[in-house]
DNA sequence: GAAAAAAATGCAACCGGTTGCAAAGCACTA
DNA sequence: TAGTGCTTTGCAACCGGTTGCATTTTTTTC
């Protein structure tokens, strides 16, 4: 069934020539005559030959691949989540269009070589995180020895590697301030603060909260993991509180859509009662019911401008941290269809 | 910078033994003395020693990796497309769990070897497409000689490899009674029929309607393509021709999706006026507003199975194809929350 | 027509591991 | 002390390509 391979060799003593003149002919090399390259090419693919692509990046040291690494926090947490994905899909395409091969792989930070052992395979070109988990000092460890490295993230001092990302400061305080702006003044921040980029999402709402002269109550805060049932369960115990709340402030759109659906199933309506702003704009935002007001991070273009980054370093420039812009695009969850002229009371 | 990489034989040098007696030490081979097995794993351990896996699995044939394909017919559709990107995180999951590597491509089905390309770098220990796209013949004459490839799609005679999928023709029917059994009378079809899986469900569309005695008209179809967008103009469009659409059966939850958003900004309430039903039970289909009535294809445990009838392949066992239920997940796109237990008329 | 230059080809080492087989080391027996 | 068998180690070939350098063949030049 799975009939023998055929190897160079195979092709060298077809064609009546010598291993090196074959691997010449096939990569097209001036080195050997025209013709003979011609008549090689030609047997090599009338023998439905294809060069071992493991035989010739071990010898090359190349690989053509890049690893994209999930660094996991959380257990609960999993691939599947929007974010990751839109953030994948982009990656993905943008690493094809370079003809190059991504290896995707989930990793637990809890392992302590997690970093150095993909780095060290000395499988891949470079490497791209998704995040940096709360493990800034070990990336910029292993960054110091290993430069093919980017990450998406925010920027810490002395760091060595590079990273793409947005102000996830300004994001957050540009959100809240939309909600003040629309006249809410009970505003809930629901998410996780764990991770930097979510920390610093929460500081921008407390920046804005102050700048308003509006004070802050941490009993308008509740804790949501990064799942959509987790949201829904922080939100429905939000409401509980009967705290009056009017404004949500939700880390990413995953718990804003947790949130609104919990809203819903309590009677409350989205903007009328509560308005929400989510964060990320994932591809499904727009499309959802309500369509979701979110802090944009474009994930496609941060998507492109990792691999653009990352292939910047292999091919030897200096890159500089990028933060994109971010957008706060304004839909139905805080200004509803109907009174978008109107201003909130 | 970057430091040279220490290799196997610097190891034996610095320990005073064979670069074999190194190799075997690190393997745990029962064939060097306990004690200096242990001091060479040491040595190895102080000088920050990794194995070279690229060398590793060239010399062994193995990879431990599995390459993860998206053929794609459409120039339009994106790996971002939800479906994919859900069953993609399980996928990558399993594999992981598995402890082996994911490569993922996405490949253009125009190029003529785009399947022996990848089978032939010998790269991968085994294949897994998500979705056949209309590539069964090709698809099926690899497989004659390659055996590890799973197929995320539908059955063929004389089929050479495993797939895995759902029952496409009775979803359909399934999601088209629910809607006929809910008192619509007008339903709408919307969705791709390029795709063999796709154009089965519209045939268990058509067989429903046939069924219930309701006479099947064309004018109530619209060709949408895999995005939210062409979804959004496509049910624009269908309420134009003012049919008296009052059901609309969605080839994907993207669809339904986008049809539902076309409905509100017409001011067409769903299921009110409209009842849709979806497929594939996408993550956030429960999440969206209305909640997506869908026929669900339980994408997590189809990525599963794909990965566990890949090993099995691996492994040496037989593999039958594996059609999974699908479950008809009746949600407010159809059924109103206050109304659930009211009979539609 | 011979020497010099240029073009085409082949030899053999190399990438960094693994492993079959031979050999060395050692203990134990006769 | 030689012989036997077991354990431990090393030698060298091998995986399938690539490439520097030597060698052969062809072309050019005088």
């Amino acid at each position: 069934m799975t009939r023998s391979i055929i190897k160079m060799s195979d092709i060298a003593r077809i064609a009546g020539v010598s291993k090196s003149t074959v691997s010449r002919a096939l990569s097209d090399s001036p080195l050997v005559n025209k013709a003979t390259r011609r008549r090689i090419q030609s047997i090599a693919e009338e023998n439905g030959y294809k060069i071992n692509l493991k035989a010739r990046n071990f010898r090359l040291k190349e690989t053509f691949t890049v690893s994209v690494l999930i660094p996991m926090i959380d257990e609960e947490q999993h691939i599947s989540d929007p974010f990751f994905l839109d953030m994948l899909g982009s990656i993905a395409d943008a690493i094809s269009d370079r003809g190059h091969e991504m290896m995707l792989s989930k990793v637990a930070t809890t392992d302590p070589c997690w970093l150095e052992e993909i780095v060290d395979s000395q499988r891949n070109d470079g490497l791209i995180l998704i995040g940096q988990a709360g493990e800034h000092d070990r990336i910029n460890a292993v960054a110091e020895r290993y430069e093919p490295v980017v990450v998406w993230g925010g920027q810490f001092p002395n760091q060595h590697y590079c990273t793409v990302g947005t102000d996830n400061l300004l994001g957050g305080k540009t959100a809240t301030q939309h909600l003040i702006a629309l006249g809410r003044r009970r505003i809930g921040f629901l998410g996780e603060k764990r991770q930097p980029e979510m920390r610093l999402r929460y500081q921008g709402y407390l920046e804005a909260l102050e700048e308003a002269g509006i004070k802050h109550d941490p009993l308008l805060e509740a804790p949501a993991h990064i799942t959509g049932e987790a949201a829904f369960d922080a939100m429905s115990e939000l409401i509980d509180r009967e705290l009056g709340v009017d404004g949500v402030f939700a880390t990413s759109d995953v718990v804003a859509m947790g949130a609104i659906r919990a809203l819903n199933e309590r009677g409350l309506g989205v903007p009328e009662d509560v308005a929400i702003v989510g964060y990320d704009d994932v591809t499904l935002a727009a499309y959802y019911t309500p369509a979701l007001t979110t802090v944009s991070q474009n994930i496609t273009r941060g998507g492109r401008v990792l691999v653009d980054s990352l292939f910047q370093i292999l091919d030897g420039e200096a890159v500089a941290p990028v933060v994109l812009p971010t957008e706060l695009k304004i839909r139905s969850s805080t200004v509803s269809q109907a009174k978008k002229a109107e201003p909130a009371g």
